[in-house]
DNA sequence: CGCATTCTGCACTGATCAGTGCAAAACTTG
DNA sequence: CAAGTTTTGCACTGATCAGTGCAGAATGCG
């Protein structure tokens, strides 16, 4: 029983984010917004609250759509744990050169996002912590997974993998940005692979 | 036959840095910088034209320093390659939790300005390629070295297993930005050196 | 001492920043 | 159709942005 919305509260979501993560969340205004967009500010206030209200919903859809990515990759039950790893890092480097528009990679919001903040904010370093825990367990259990079959033979305990993996991923992607081709960045990940794969 | 500057220009260099370190380009304001140096902003100007170029400046003195030191732990010829090369963690780790104030860790701002700018400024890619490219080498010759020395027993190119261990530096300082204390960041550093060590 | 030159402090520029106020528009429900 | 409610477009706020103009201060050289 009111006016009803021109827009598609996602779509509107997506595209911010989208600008978020070319620009970076200083270097993306509310003007930035609005054109990416195509909404007014008064509309972006109405359904935002405020620009980092925006912008920690943008990461937060960022966030949960990739860590579901990367689980539905890891806890695929078809092919071994080791496969799955390996399959990972291939998304990830797919990714580097998919999403980007025309010019270098964008690499990742959630790297991105740390490195601008610097956990300086508390609630977006509580945000991007809580999507860290739940990627590093995933990448914990194919570990453990891998372990099982014989292709991870690593001694070293598997959390401690899944953070070494983990940090090769965000060390992937700012090889990227810093315009990394895409065979360095596979070489990178096969040389990776082999921590975990090695008995010592 | 002038009047003389009341500032040493390199202590003024150090100061800029420190403040683009800790709230990157975007967020450190010209007024920032005048805060952080104690000069007037005519006096910034008149001694860095822009803040653009002061910042190119600050970053060219961040990276020299920082890669004369990293080759001075590559290159000390007193202990075994391998060994330099886990001092060269060591001290990127201990950089870590020595350099930030009282909150997180800061990064490098060699990988900060990497994912800040994102190939999109060309003077400042160029720079950090330069630098990328000037590390890489010294860290092939260690690798080459570690191989002679029997330590490194990797299979893969020296100039690929270079990459490798510079992408997980930048994932090391990202780690550290979201938070991981000093045990994780050792314990990624060791993970990481089993790629190299190991036979395959 | 005085001239040439550079540096410094302060006030200013126009542009842009995040965010707001308000009236008209657009819709649902009765 | 009318009342009630929300959205929308536009103009506005004060603050801050990068950068500049200029007068006076401070020096070295003659």
């Amino acid at each position: 029983m009111a006016r009803p919305r021109t827009f598609d509260e996602d779509r509107v979501l997506e595209q911010a984010m989208r600008a978020f993560w070319l620009h970076g969340y200083e270097g993306t205004s509310t003007r930035d917004l609005c054109e990416a967009t195509g909404l007014d500010r008064s509309s972006v206030y109405n359904a935002f609250t405020s620009k980092h209200e925006l912008f920690r919903r943008a990461l937060t859809r960022y966030t949960e759509a990739m860590t579901a990515t990367q689980t539905e990759i890891l806890e695929d039950g078809d092919r071994p744990a080791i496969e799955r790893i390996r399959a990972l890092f291939a998304k990830i480097i797919d990714d580097e050169f998919t999403f980007r528009g025309d010019a270098p990679s964008i690499g990742c919001l959630g790297v991105n996002t740390t490195v601008e903040f610097g956990g300086r904010d508390p609630e977006i370093a509580r945000l991007l912590e809580q999507d860290a825990a739940r990627r590093l367990e995933t990448l914990r259990a194919a570990v453990e997974a891998g372990r099982r079959d014989g292709d991870i033979r690593s001694p070293r305990d598997p959390a401690a993998l899944a953070r070494y993996l983990n940090a090769v991923t965000a060390g992937i992607r700012v090889a990227a940005q810093g315009g990394a081709d895409r065979a360095v960045l596979e070489a990178i990940a096969e040389t990776a692979l082999d921590a975990v794969t090695a008995t010592a």
